[in-house]
DNA sequence: GGCGTTTCTCAGAGAAATCACAGACTCTGG
DNA sequence: CCAGAGTCTGTGATTTCTCTGAGAAACGCC
């Protein structure tokens, strides 16, 4: 079941209309902290552990809808945690965070069950979106709730990354992709520069804050490029995505 | 929920119809002070605090629905005291106050969780403006109400940033728009150039009190041009906006 | 290892916003 | 009707913000 929230966004619930549950597990706290709080933004209901033997006790009380699984745990190995959720929780689908230089086959046997996988260091988005699919697919929620984000004549398919304009695809990189599609998760609300910067580029990103007015303009040029601009400047404050009406 | 008081604004309030609450944490106690009234004078219950012990005692007696902190405080560091408040107040909203000239070290993930922060020197309008839009999201308040102030064939979206006068939008500075949103949020009600000047403008603001009457001027010609006016003149007085009628 | 693609920094151009100043204007009380 | 206080607004200097081209570095793919 979907339902629109006050912020106008569409909030994954469960079949009886409850809130979504994840469980968080990993041993940064830090990490923990800055899952849980974009997580809980999305209107889903979290826990959190820093060991293999939290996570297992915490799956076993709090019955989550999905897991967010660290692979590297100090007391015990990510595999063995995993096999003791799986008895847990047998149907629960499992978004693995693997350091960036980790064995990638040994990730790709795992994800074969219908889980993901995303590499550290992450952006908020990326792991949003991940899970959003996950739960989509494991059936948690309401799966007539589908993956086409619209707004006007532009759509921005999250399962297939396929993004149109009237008809017309339009390539876009892994990173004008997940801007967009921050943009177009909050139509019409105006997101400063910061805001986007904390959702869309790895929370380790410690650049120029003006690579966020670079990729908008790079979107332009594939998204506006001699239409009714959808992508508006609100100078001081950010920016908001919209339908050329008006 | 909302109500209407008898001074004509707009509150917000808990659902069981109690005033909102908000902690404030500073070490400058000019700033707290600052604060205080101002969010007061919103009609809600405010707390202050100069350091993170104080603050993680306050949040714990007083459970607030909203924070301000600042990141720079005496004993300890602020993302510790936001790890802190969270395990006491996992789902309430924070608004961060940082230096200016912080703002390229690392504000990493403060907004991601649907948190939100302002620069010092602040204006009241501003901070308030964010509490309540952060506060609205929430759902301590009553999720019916909007972001859309109306006086009468104006309206001032708070989320887009749109204005609009007869259906027809109208393109404002950021100045301006404080201008405006403080004039619309307290409509009937003569405001003074230097209540003005104390609410819309940083609170270190050292120019002529006539940027009022210049930013006045600016939005009357964008407001009332060639319609009936609305925004008026009290000679000695102040300022104020009414429904055109009369 | 080489080559095309993507990401990002840097810096300059350009546009927009802010504000001081000063003179014009308006209202009010005598 | 006048004087003075109060208000409005044109001009332009300055500051701030945004956009974008050029190129360096990192990445991924064969």
């Amino acid at each position: 079941m979907t339902t629109t929230s006050p912020r106008g966004r569409t909030e994954l619930l469960r079949p009886d209309g409850s809130p979504v549950r994840v469980l968080v597990v990993d041993d940064e706290l830090s990490i923990t902290e800055l899952l849980s709080m974009a997580l809980r933004y999305e209107g889903w209901q979290i826990r959190s552990a820093g060991d293999g033997q939290g996570a297992i006790q915490a799956a076993r009380e709090f019955r989550p809808d999905a897991v967010v699984l660290d692979m590297m745990l100090p007391d015990m190995d990510g595999l063995s945690v995993l096999g003791r959720l799986r008895r847990e929780l047998p149907d629960v689908p499992v978004l693995f965070l693997t350091a960036k230089d980790a064995l990638e086959d040994r990730i790709a046997g795992l994800t074969a069950g219908g889980d993901d996988y995303v590499t550290k260091p992450f952006s908020l988005e990326e792991v949003v979106a991940r899970l959003r699919g996950l739960i989509r697919r494991s059936g948690a929620a309401d799966r007539r709730s589908d993956s086409v984000l619209v707004v006007g004549d532009l759509t921005l398919d999250e399962d297939s990354h396929e993004v149109c304009r009237g008809g017309e695809s339009i390539h876009l990189t892994a990173t004008e992709f997940e801007l967009l599609r921050f943009l177009m998760r909050n139509p019409r609300r105006v997101l400063s520069k910061a805001q986007i910067l904390d959702r869309v580029w790895s929370y380790d990103f410690g650049g120029q804050a003006n690579v966020v007015e670079l990729y908008i303009s790079y979107l332009r040029r594939k998204i506006d490029a001699g239409r009714e601009p959808m992508i508006h400047t609100r100078r001081g404050a950010g920016y908001l995505i919209k339908p050329g009406v008006s």
